[in-house]
DNA sequence: ATAGGTCTAGTGGTCAGACCACAAAAGGAC
DNA sequence: GTCCTTTTGTGGTCTGACCACTAGACCTAT
């Protein structure tokens, strides 16, 4: 026999479905100040305190902006760091630092490989631009620097890649790779 | 002149990031019981709505797992669904359908490619058998159920890279996608 | 007229204390 | 021992309150 474990949903949860579907359904666009959370409420029938709990659920996934003292509004996709979540779960579980060394590799190819088709004229020259300052700094013995140098240009080139979703993902593992990387180098010396 | 601007940290956060220390610095364990929400309150010296919103805030991350009437508990990397929040990143921002498409892509040649070196002669058989299988289905008329035998085809191959972050987001995204399709294309038919 | 101050309403942030439903452990009856 | 009841601990929710901050209206002295 096959049963489905029951887990009864938590108000929230409910409440957060909602305000989602508000936004698909285009209810809600990017800008747009969200009713007060004492107003949210009363509309809900439940109490502040649940409400309160959603909006940081919301908070969490980057789709609203909470601004103290105004409002929370309705974000749009441009904010950088709306992929907060998987930074966050990456900085919490970097065990396996292969694993995202070799997220990032992928990514790297990809953005390149996408960007070769689809970088303007300006695109490409700025990043051969970038490549002569790393070549010029590369002798300099700074290898700190020189990190820093490689993943502008990186950047530079996910950029090209005109896929911003692919950008961000991008931008996100190389991140906490760097991190995840230098707490392991630090360990190492110990 | 350049000023930074003045973001006074919320309570919750100041939580999130203890708790988040405590777990990268092995101090607490996938398995281990966190302590309830009265106890935390008092050891921070904060209500217990503030300790409620960082619980709920790690929840989101997939960090914790919450047990109603038992406690709440740390949570290890097995679970499928800790990318949870990314999921819902994408499940509210399908603007882009076709970027979704290229990521799905990208990991599709990813996995493919590291699963051609890496999967086992068990995981290569039945991923074979799984091929046989949607051959043999091809002949019926089935569309959904054609695109389910390849999903769990791809996933198959996917398994078979052996990098558990990779198939995660593969699977993530994969799964967003088919979704944002379906609707795209039901609105196609109004 | 205008720059600067003051006041007021609205909003998120936080708190304290309470009740409920549920799960696990402890205790008791047989 | 086994089974039932009770107790205790836990998360889920509610209520009502106070604070800090923001924006806008209003006011005032130059």
């Amino acid at each position: 026999m096959e049963f489905t474990p029951i887990r009864t949903k938590r108000l929230y949860e409910e409440i957060v479905e909602q305000i989602k579907q508000l936004i698909t359904d285009g209810k809600l666009k990017p800008g747009d100040k969200l009713l007060a959370e004492r107003e949210l409420a009363e509309r809900f029938q439940v109490s502040r305190a649940s409400v309160r709990e959603a909006i940081r659920t919301l908070e969490m996934l980057g789709v609203i902006d909470i601004r103290p003292g105004e409002g929370t509004f309705i974000r749009g996709t441009e904010a950088d760091d709306i992929i907060r979540p998987l930074a966050m779960f990456l900085a919490v579980e970097r065990n396996s630092l292969l694993d995202m060394f070799e997220m990032r590799r992928i990514f790297e190819t990809a953005t390149a490989s996408l960007a070769a088709e689809r970088a303007t004229l300006e695109e490409l020259d700025q990043i051969e631009a970038m490549l002569e300052n790393m070549k010029e700094r590369l002798n300099v013995q700074d290898p700190e620097k020189g990190e820093e140098y490689d993943a502008a240009f990186h950047y530079a080139v996910a950029e090209s890649s005109h896929n911003s979703l692919l950008t961000k993902l991008f931008k996100t593992v190389s991140e906490e790779f760097a991190k995840a990387n230098s707490v392991a180098r630090r360990q190492l010396y110990h």
